[in-house]
DNA sequence: AAATAGTTTAACCAGATGGTTGAAATATTG
DNA sequence: CAATATTTCAACCATCTGGTTAAACTATTT
């Protein structure tokens, strides 16, 4: 029974999934884990002989979806006034399904930098360099400001991030109900295109 | 003899601090506390009763120290092309001294997100409106374009906090040692006055 | 200097936690 | 369908964790 089999394997990780998500590695318990996904605590040790073996799994699965699809947006070919709202709109929707996953991997990457790194090794996954020679084709071609690639980077991920990072901060500051918060959120997809342009002063080709 | 005793309470609530930043408050342990503050593991319930007590002070002066700073120069009657240097300033200064401070204060401010909320009434830290009318002033003054205010006001603590949120990252992706992130950080400073008030397209008045 | 109050410590405790075990139940195979 | 292998479970265990206690030590007050 094949079918059973992967059920509650899986049970197992979507539970840990969610629970680890929400309470990071050492906040999670097992139990906790096992009443989530309403199977006998033993069965984790099971399938994935210890806590850590099971927080791997599911860690590593959510870099996996994280970072090869950031990567692969920004090392295509489009131009940048294409490639941003594109970049903007994969992540909005991944992030909007997934809104702790975030936090989740920034945590966890900052408790456990050597895993990342090897994963980053293992995985093959590349700061995109393709992303620095188009930014300096770019500005050759006078489509744009002098910029660090870097630092261009860095701004594009944080300004995309940062509302899903902070969620409680934005929503508390601002005093937004969840409704308003995700109104925020789609507003800010319109708004982050034309800031990014904006900032680097891009002109159509 | 009021100096030996501020003395404890204060090395018990300094080693607190750098044990919870490191670990957050599921991770870190009373004993791993009593050990970094030289002392018996009871003083610390002598003093701070439980450890929740103990982490919610730690937590409370961080908050303290991050929010209220932000606030003020942000509500400071400076246009946005004096205020934004100086916001960056005032930030990376203390960032770079502390440097895991951002990341434990997002992480634990999603774990309570009730205690933040609570924090911000009863200091009564509200969001800015100064910063709100300032926009709408300069906009109207034909400074800048039109943008909301909430959107600016995010992109902007994004993009200083961001660096330091996914230190790890950044050095993972860009394969930077301590020094050269270090120059990253700096070079930042430069590149993000710009950044910014580019992105509004900013004019001097 | 005796009495009082405040500080520090070692030893201890109950409950939680990650992990194990061996047997029962279920499915697979010859 | 009997033999074999896999899956599930309740009960259990060693260790760790936050927290307590009672006694020793130190400082202050009278």
């Amino acid at each position: 029974m094949t079918d059973k089999e992967k059920a509650t394997e899986e049970q197992i990780f979507d539970a840990a999934s969610r629970i680890f998500q929400e309470n990071g590695f050492a906040g999670a318990r097992m139990q906790q884990i096992a009443d989530e996904a309403n199977i006998n605590k033993s069965m984790l040790h099971y399938y994935y002989r210890s806590k850590e073996k099971l927080f791997r799994a599911v860690f590593q699965k959510q870099l996996v979806r994280f970072f090869p699809t950031i990567f692969e947006v920004l090392g295509s070919e489009l131009n940048l006034d294409k490639k941003i709202p594109l970049l903007i709109d994969a992540y909005y929707n991944f992030l909007q399904d997934n809104p702790t996953v975030v936090q989740f991997i920034i945590q966890e990457m900052n408790n456990n930098p050597d895993e990342f790194r090897r994963f980053m090794e293992e995985k093959n996954i590349h700061p995109p360099q393709n992303f620095a020679n188009q930014i300096h084709r770019e500005i050759k071609e006078g489509h744009m400001d002098q910029v660090d690639p870097r630092q261009l980077l860095i701004s594009i991920i944080g300004l995309i991030l940062f509302p899903f990072i902070a969620q409680v901060m934005v929503k508390t500051v601002f005093g937004l109900e969840e409704k308003d918060y995700l109104k925020f959120l789609k507003d800010r997809k319109q708004f982050l295109t034309e800031f990014i342009l904006n900032a680097i002063n891009y002109k159509k080709s």
